[in-house]
DNA sequence: CGCCCGTGGTAAAACGATTTACGAAGTGGC
DNA sequence: GCCACTTCGTAAATCGTTTTACCACGGGCG
């Protein structure tokens, strides 16, 4: 029944031969039309968007990159998307690329490494004009064989001053110095520093920040550090077993997003009046931050400045591949309300 | 200087012609050494594959999918990707992708319907096999003139039972009614709904089970509804609005995440004790809700299943285009804890 | 021995757009 | 009127892969 069918019932887009004959003209001109890197006569011109306007033709961007040789396209890696913080980067990379005419392909690594190579393989074979990474360990590239293919590539919040790529990250010695030496200056002594994990630069940077701050102040010997762990309850815990040495800590610096959260439930867990008994500096990026009570003393990263810089550095490293390596830092951002106070006494 | 380069210095990428000559066979053959329709001798299959290591090749996608015409690849559209309940549900997809062996292409519309036109555009030129959309209108399609030529789609959360394409979203009636109920049968009689849209049919829905729960209950009549806005200072502000009317409600039923942080902030702006002297139950999709106190009892969309649902849903709409249009409903969880109590007196 | 069939290889034709090479027609200057 | 030059159109080559059509070879069978 019903008449032949040409093509496949799905996926049968007019094709720019179509609205060529279509229009009474050569492809060639109707290629001239849409993306005009020659003249077209008016008549014809006309003719062509009235055919293309008709059939609903859309330029196959496969066929259209596989001639030219680029694909407008960016690919984004990021731990995971389900952070605020990386899909905060994501949209603000996406802004980015539509204002510049391209468009971003996003996957996500897990924070693993082999998960993170594979995904870039794919990006590679989509043929990416370039990629924003953020890299599940610092010493990126190292065990999987890049950057030998890899199209220009930035690396991003992540491996600062890693040695065969840009970077562009939060200065995060500074994020550390600052939350302690506040701290410091409102007379605490026992400061603990929650981390997540000390096997990434971006972190230990962190950790350096709160030694100097402690040694500039002659507090060197008090320094108490805790690696938390990759989640909230991991943090939590930790936090817990410090809570329960002999000496109780006055202030709490956390130095992750998780270590933020797992220091509050740690807190409420033993009943300490926060900031009365207890004070607390933490990292934020979310709008909960707003609501929270008391309204949390933290670091933020400039997220959009992150995103915007290390877009413009990735745009550079595409027009000119072989210029010098740029490593670049952004500051943050401290913002002083109520979770952490004064010392009585 | 240097020798002759024969391609332009980035984007040279051995294709499968180079392997085909160093491994001495046709590029036919390495073909379907790679991809294996048919048999290679094991001599040559071994030859092909060291070369392909050799050389680092990688298959061009955009070549290769010309040709079979199909990406393997879904589009998916939601209006903000820093909202963490669209980044979650990305993220499950992006799991359901990798096992399907399927890449996702995500894209965000700033919930405005031209943006999301545009962008869809882009998803098709992309000929992408599928997609799924998280709509920024319930009429999603009236305007652009969709689906003309769309793909298989299904929209996802939003415009529930939608006339032309398949739909998979949370049971909100549900949801509303649940809620309410809850509060209901604490005591409470003054309860207010507080929603950021009611152009939104998920919304609206929500609304309906809130009435009904209220009408079963003979109050009709006590029906309080708050329409916030789409953020949560516009939420934080009508909600500090009905504060200031003559009888305050002793519940808070807020059925939108920028409801609930709203309500908590106006909550806190007036100084009344939560759960004290009013009950909040809220909508939350995040980790910071299991630090804040006290305990936000609250409606949770199930988004795993939401995204398993609505990608086997994609899936068989491909497998098979003209069957009968589906409409899923997803239960929703409801979490009692502490912020709403009952009502003293 | 002659025929058929299965196996494994190759050359060449697609896929859909862009770009190159070339030619026809028109314009202007002398 | 002729040459140089511009304008605008077309045919064909190209991008890198997959797939089709075809061929050569060897083995099994009547």
């Amino acid at each position: 029944m019903g008449g032949k069918r040409r093509r496949p019932t799905t996926g049968s887009s007019p094709t720019i031969r179509d609205v060529a004959k279509r229009a009474g003209v050569s492809p060639g001109t109707v290629s001239n039309v849409l993306i005009g890197v020659r003249g077209v006569r008016a008549d014809s011109r006309i003719s062509v968007m009235k055919a293309a306007e008709a059939l609903g033709y859309k330029s196959n961007h496969m066929a259209s990159s596989l001639r030219r040789g680029h694909t407008r396209t960016i690919g984004v890696v990021v731990p995971d998307l389900s952070n605020e913080f990386f899909s905060g980067l994501v949209t603000h990379w996406e802004a980015q690329a539509a204002k510049a005419g391209y468009e971003i392909l996003v996957v996500s690594s897990g924070d693993n490494p082999e998960t993170e190579t594979r995904r870039i393989q794919s990006l590679i074979a989509r043929r990416v004009d370039g990629l924003l990474i953020v890299a599940a360990r610092d010493d990126f590239g190292a065990a999987s064989g890049f950057p030998a293919l890899l199209p220009p590539a930035v690396l991003v919040d992540r491996a600062s001053g890693h040695k065969r790529f840009d970077t562009v990250s939060s200065d995060n010695v500074a994020a550390g110095y600052d939350g302690t030496l506040h701290l410091i200056k409102l007379g605490h002594r026992d400061i603990v520093l929650v981390t997540s994990d000390d096997s990434h630069l971006h972190l230990r940077d962190r950790v350096d920040g709160y030694r100097r701050a402690l040694k500039e102040n002659g507090l060197a010997k008090r320094e108490r550090l805790v690696i938390g762990g990759r989640s909230v309850e991991a943090c939590r815990a930790a936090i817990a077993q410090e809570f329960r040495r002999p000496v109780r800590p006055t202030a709490i610096f956390a130095s992750t997003f998780f270590a933020t959260l797992g220091a509050i439930k740690a807190i409420h867990a033993f009943d300490i009046a926060l900031p009365g008994e207890i004070s607390l500096v933490g990292f934020e990026h979310s709008e909960w931050a707003t609501v929270f009570q008391p309204h949390l003393t933290a670091v933020a990263q400039r997220r959009e400045e992150l995103a915007a810089k290390s877009w413009s550095t990735l745009m550079d490293r595409i027009g000119s591949p072989r210029a010098k390596l740029r490593s670049m830092k952004i500051p943050v951002d401290f913002s002083i309300r109520d979770s952490a106070q004064q010392l009585a006494d």
